[in-house]
DNA sequence: AATGCAATTGATAATCGTTTGCATAAACCC
DNA sequence: GGGTTTATGCAAACGATTATCAATTGCATT
């Protein structure tokens, strides 16, 4: 699975949406392949000024756009907060939030997607994307 | 269907939470009731201007989220625009929004919340809640 | 390596939806 | 009706994101 795309990856498809490879871009690019989880805007600007001082958090939210544009990440808007973002894969998968940790577990199952086109399908609709996002909470493992 | 909940009942579920029954809270109690769809804060506050023209958006907000938190209505964030609100009903149900014409379409299927809660299991979590939205375009009558 | 020009940047103001602080004005209980 | 307590309106504050715009930079070309 980890199928980890490079940085050099990246840059080529900056590059086949038109766009140049600046020093902040590669900078985020580099913060982005490093990251776990599902990092916002903020996060992604702190660790960019550690880098590079002068970066600038519209910067860092006009490259998310680009980058999202041309297919190389994904924008997440859990809840209410910022938008998170994470490298685009190439298998879909939605997210379960653990509603005591705030931890994010992905998942995807088949199943689902063909449920919902069925369901979309007898409404008239053909799906174009969707978003499925579960609230849980831990098992117990009851011993109490 | 339409179970519909009369404005003493959900006046009864702001008593029960301990809160006044405003005139404010009535107008929008009102509106709540008769509004088809699902009606944004700025939609609820240019009718609630219309049948008293001193309230304020502030406690149109306000109000929304006692509603919310008694229980009364729900709010769902579609996309990245401004929040909307329906009555809470008892059967829970899913959305799915045409992306052409924004139009939102209300579905239920109990296969997917047994696979959800499949999945979860698997996951050794319990589900307290999800949100699913399904954005598509109609399917094309194709005559051409 | 210098040049030209469009793309990109940083800084900041602007925007949008929403929340909040505060003084005043209702609700509610007796 | 009076006294508390809570809710209101207004306006300012807020967080996330986008727009503006002059200054800088990438990069294909010389």
């Amino acid at each position: 699975m980890g199928e980890t795309a490079t940085k050099r990856d990246y840059e080529a498809m900056l590059r086949a949406a038109g766009l140049r490879i600046t020093k902040p871009r590669q900078i985020i690019l580099t913060i982005l392949l490093q990251a776990e989880g599902h990092p916002d805007a903020a996060q992604i600007f702190e660790r960019a000024v550690a880098m590079d001082a002068r970066i600038s958090l519209a910067t860092v939210y006009r490259t998310m756009k680009a980058l999202e544009e041309s297919g190389a990440i994904e924008r997440h808007a859990f809840g209410d907060g910022p938008a998170r973002f994470e490298q685009a894969r190439s298998a879909h998968h939605d997210h379960l939030i653990d509603i005591d940790s705030g931890e994010v577990v992905e998942f995807a199952d088949p199943r689902l997607e063909a449920l919902q086109d069925e369901i979309a399908a007898r409404l008239g609709f053909e799906i174009v994307q969707h978003r499925l996002v579960l609230y849980g909470r831990r098992r117990a493992r009851d011993d109490g």
